[in-house]
DNA sequence: GTGTTTGTTATCAA
DNA sequence: CTTGATAACAAACA
C-alpha cells in the first residue's frame, strides 16, 4: 500500500533518473489505466521531457516540458501500483547481455510483466514501467487549471509541512463524531496517511482508534500531532514500508517494515506492555492496536 | 464459493 | 449546506 513515505521515495528516485530524458514511445497495455483518449495521452508525452516530479498526498505529478500550455502527467498507485525504472540494457560486443548486471538494470528483468499496464520508453533506451496487479491505479494527463482543481478539492495539508500544525489538527477534530481512525484516513483533512501509518501513529500516541475525534484532549492531540510527524519522517528515511506489493523505482523493498509496532502484528506482543495486539475492523479497514496501551 | 485485502469515490441518509 | 456511514471498484489468495 503506497502511502506518503512510499510515494515520496519513488518521487525522489524518479526525479533523479527521468528528468530531462526525452520520451520516445508510450505503450498502454490496459486501456482503462490511461484516463485520457490514447491518442491524446500519447501525443502529450512523446517527444517531450519531464521537467519536475512533485507529490501531493499519494499523488505523483510529473510536469511535462512544453512550449505551449502546461501539461502534467498524474500517476496514482492506489493499492498495488508500482513504478519501476529500468536503465538501458548494456550490451557487450556480441550483442549479448552482460552477466552480473547492477540492481538498477536488474529492476528491468522480466518487464513488461503480467501486471504491467503501461510503460514509457525514453530516447536513451531506458524505460519506466507502471505495474498494477489490482488495476486501481491510473495515469492521467491534465492541464494546469485541472491540476489546481484536483489539488484544491482533494488534499489537506502535508504532514511534514508547517500547514499541518497542532492548531490544524485540533480544528479538524473539534466537534467531529467520527472515529479518529476514519478522520486520519481522510485525504481532505490531512494528505498522505493510509492504513499503515494511521495505525502506527495512533499506537505511538497511545490513542484508541475507536475514539471519536472530537473527544481527544489537548494533550492527546499534541501526542498525535508529533506521532504523525515523526512516523512519516522516519518512514521516509527508511524508504517506506513493504507489506505486500510495494517496491521502489528500482524494484527494492522498503525498510520501515521492521519498525512497525502494530500494523500486521495482530496476536504478537505489544512492544510497550507485552500484551497481545488485536486486529478489528474500524472505519471499514483492518485496524491494529493495543487495547491496553491505547485508551 | 466466501471472506479478506485498501485508496478513493459514489451514494444515500440524517 | 455539512457530516457520516457504507458500498463499490478491482484481482488474487487462503
Amino acid at each position: 500500500m503506497p502511502e506518503l513515505p512510499e510515494v515520496e521515495t519513488i518521487r525522489r528516485d524518479l526525479a533523479a533518473s527521468i528528468i530531462g530524458r526525452e520520451i520516445a514511445a508510450v505503450h498502454i497495455l490496459a486501456s482503462k489505466t490511461a484516463k485520457n483518449p490514447a491518442a491524446f495521452f500519447k501525443a502529450s508525452l512523446v517527444g517531450r521531457k519531464f521537467k519536475t516530479v512533485r507529490r501531493r498526498g499519494k499523488l505523483l505529478i510529473f510536469q511535462v516540458a512544453s512550449k505551449g500550455d502546461k501539461r502534467f502527467l498524474l500517476i496514482h498507485l492506489k493499492m498495488t501500483g508500482q513504478l519501476v525504472y529500468a536503465s538501458r540494457k548494456r550490451k557487450i560486443a556480441g550483442g549479448h547481455s552482460l552477466k552480473g548486471i547492477s540492481s538498477a538494470e536488474a529492476a528491468g528483468q522480466g518487464l513488461p510483466s503480467r501486471h504491467t499496464r503501461a510503460w514509457l520508453e525514453f530516447r536513451d533506451g531506458s524505460r519506466l514501467f507502471f505495474n498494477d496487479l489490482r488495476r486501481f491505479g491510473y495515469l492521467k494527463i491534465v492541464s494546469e487549471p485541472e491540476l489546481e482543481d484536483i489539488i484544491a478539492s482533494s488534499y489537506g495539508p502535508e504532514p511534514l509541512q508547517e500547514e499541518f500544525s497542532l492548531l490544524h489538527l485540533a480544528a479538524i477534530c473539534r466537534q467531529r463524531k467520527t472515529s479518529i481512525k476514519a478522520l486520519l484516513l481522510n485525504q481532505k483533512l490531512i494528505a498522505g496517511l493510509g492504513n499503515i501509518y494511521v495505525d502506527e501513529s495512533l499506537w505511538r500516541a497511545r490513542i484508541n482508534p475507536h475514539r471519536p475525534a472530537g473527544s481527544l484532549r489537548k494533550k492527546e492531540l499534541g501526542s498525535l500531532h508529533s506521532a504523525i510527524s515523526s512516523v512519516i519522517a522516519r518512514a521516509i528515511e527508511y524508504r517506506g514500508t513493504t507489506f505486500s506489493d510495494y517496491v521502489d523505482s528500482r524494484g527494492r523493498r522498503g525498510n520501515f517494515s521492521r519498525q512497525l509496532k502494530v500494523y500486521g502484528r495482530q496476536g504478537q506482543s505489544c512492544p510497550s506492555c507485552g500484551r497481545a495486539i488485536i486486529k478489528e475492523k474500524v472505519a471499514g479497514r483492518g485496524t491494529h492496536y493495543c487495547p491496553f496501551c491505547q485508551k
